[in-house]
DNA sequence: CCTTGCGTTGAAGTCGACTTCAACTTGTAT
DNA sequence: ATACAAGTTGAAGTCGACTTCAACGCAAGG
């Protein structure tokens, strides 16, 4: 496959696929002139670092669990330690839902009346939303340029 | 209050807490010589923006709730909208959390046999988890320097 | 043969939210 | 009075994950 069949497929973009190379995420080993030649392999490759970056990890992170054959052989106890961090940043992001629906729906005639709001408002403050140790990554990767 | 004051009290930094005037987000009219003096309902702005941010917006999306009185002025829409966006991004990171503990669990000698981490890995190569329309932040503040 | 278009490279630019720096000024304690 | 900590400014740097750019290579189709 070239370069542009697996951004196709994937919806990765080539620059993004020769950086991840360059980082030593992916490889291409054989090459038709300049011009790279991927392993239908890499496929699999690239949803692995998709899933790590949903995940939290920085593409540091992800190459750390693959081997340089391309396998991933991740260790468990890392697995279990970024479920627990997602779950902790789950009850975070469900914490502040909850109040932006609570504020949105009270008849309260400015929020700063609301005292559910008010409580969310203080726990933001004093950092009760805060990440912990290690960061979670919140924001997904940003939109494709277009 | 003066700034180091707003900055312990909060854990935000002095540099941050200017960034954030020059940014528009907060004021800090009365000043004694050169030297900013804070209101103390300053805090509360504060927490509204670390909240926003937790929440996903950027700080320009939170300063288009905050009236130039400081007063924040939220439309509900707008609160229901982002509440729903979280919402999507917790389903996602649910999916993701799961995964991470089958393959903790998982029996197979490699990830690369076991279908349930298959299939999210197919998922994530297909885009399912990537951001709606709207970027959700998934990546919490960075870490205050230390 | 020659154009066309995809591919290549290294270097530099982008974005957001800050931080850090250098060079100063000021308020307060001694 | 004098030192010193804490404040001020504008400009520049940082971080991660890419994108964009300029300049160039090369292969296949007409």
């Amino acid at each position: 496959m070239d370069i542009s069949q697996v951004a196709r497929q994937t919806g990765i973009a080539a620059s993004a696929l020769r950086y991840y190379e360059r980082q030593g995420l992916i490889t291409s080993l054989n090459r038709r002139g300049a011009r790279r030649i991927f392993a239908p392999t890499v496929i699999q490759q690239l949803g692995l670092i998709a899933l790590g970056q949903t995940a939290g990890l920085s593409l540091d992170e992800i190459k750390l669990m693959l081997t340089p054959q391309g396998k991933f052989e991740i260790d468990r106890t890392l697995l279990s330690q970024k479920a627990h961090e997602i779950d902790t940043r789950i009850k975070q992001l469900r914490a502040v839902s909850r109040g932006l629906r609570h504020a949105a729906a009270c008849p309260a005639p400015s929020h700063a009346e609301c005292a559910t709001f008010q409580r969310l408002l203080k726990d933001a403050a004093s950092g009760a939303l805060r990440q912990s140790e290690f960061p979670l990554p919140t924001r997904p990767k940003r939109s494709p340029a277009v």
